[in-house]
DNA sequence: CATGGATATCGATGAACTTCGATATCTATC
DNA sequence: GATAGATATCGAAGTTCATCGATATCCATG
């Protein structure tokens, strides 16, 4: 027997409970005011991006081959810390643009697909 | 004798010279890795965007009748004193969110056309 | 020109955030 | 199992930021 699961409107599909996640999905920011938790969902997911070297960290990513890329390129790159990097790697994950996956003693980033096109939607009148 | 300017490939004309505007126009974020001073420049402009009040803000002013309303007619939905209401809106201007002008003794505030589309276009894969 | 109303600026306060060095954890290798 | 390397966590320091009350500014009206 199948059964009938009621995904939102637009099949952002949140995978991960601890997940602040681009979400806000087809919130319609210029139609109708945002109420005050939708606001504060949305300004969550835009603090996580607007960070220079957060910003830069995805944008080295998502340029990477396959979309990913391992900590230990990304270091260099940004002209930070260690500590530092991994903490902006660890709030873009948390916000739900990047994955982690572990090999070996190297721990990959990956950028989610569909994160950022999820941003743009948000922007658009429509 | 017709001067041959050179406009930005995108088409944003950057009216105003105070402005931080919604600039990084065109920046393939995902394309290539951004260099420090456009991660800067967009994480500013993102940055105006990142915090629950401005977003409701600006959504009051989106969702109004020609996209423009009253200061007298923001405070109370936000929620916030006056010159707290009034200093997310100098952000969201200096940022090219929003014009301000001025009717009597009430201040009217604008969403610039077009602007929350070049936000948009930045997160788009293309 | 004095008054009242609408908005902007100022100064202060408390919270949040970025950054780093030190350290912990985990994994491969000898 | 000890060692070395890669990454995450912790605690602290300095900075940025949101917020408000008080006040200044600007404008219409009497």
């Amino acid at each position: 027997m199948a059964v009938n699961i009621d995904y939102p409107r637009c099949m952002t599909m949140r995978l991960d409970v601890t997940d602040t996640s681009a979400g806000a999905c087809c919130t319609p920011l210029v139609r109708e005011p945002l109420t005050a938790a939708e606001a504060e969902q949305l300004a969550t997911t835009l603090k996580a991006l607007a960070e220079p070297a957060r910003l830069r960290l995805l944008s080295i990513v998502a340029a990477s081959e396959n979309s990913q890329a391992c900590v230990c390129d990304l270091i260099d790159p940004v002209g930070l810390s260690q500590p530092t990097v991994s903490h902006h790697l660890k709030i873009l994950t948390a916000a739900g643009f990047l994955t982690r996956s572990k090999r070996g003693t190297w721990a990959y980033y990956t950028l989610v697909p569909g994160a950022l096109d999820r941003v743009s939607q948000l922007f658009v009148a429509s």
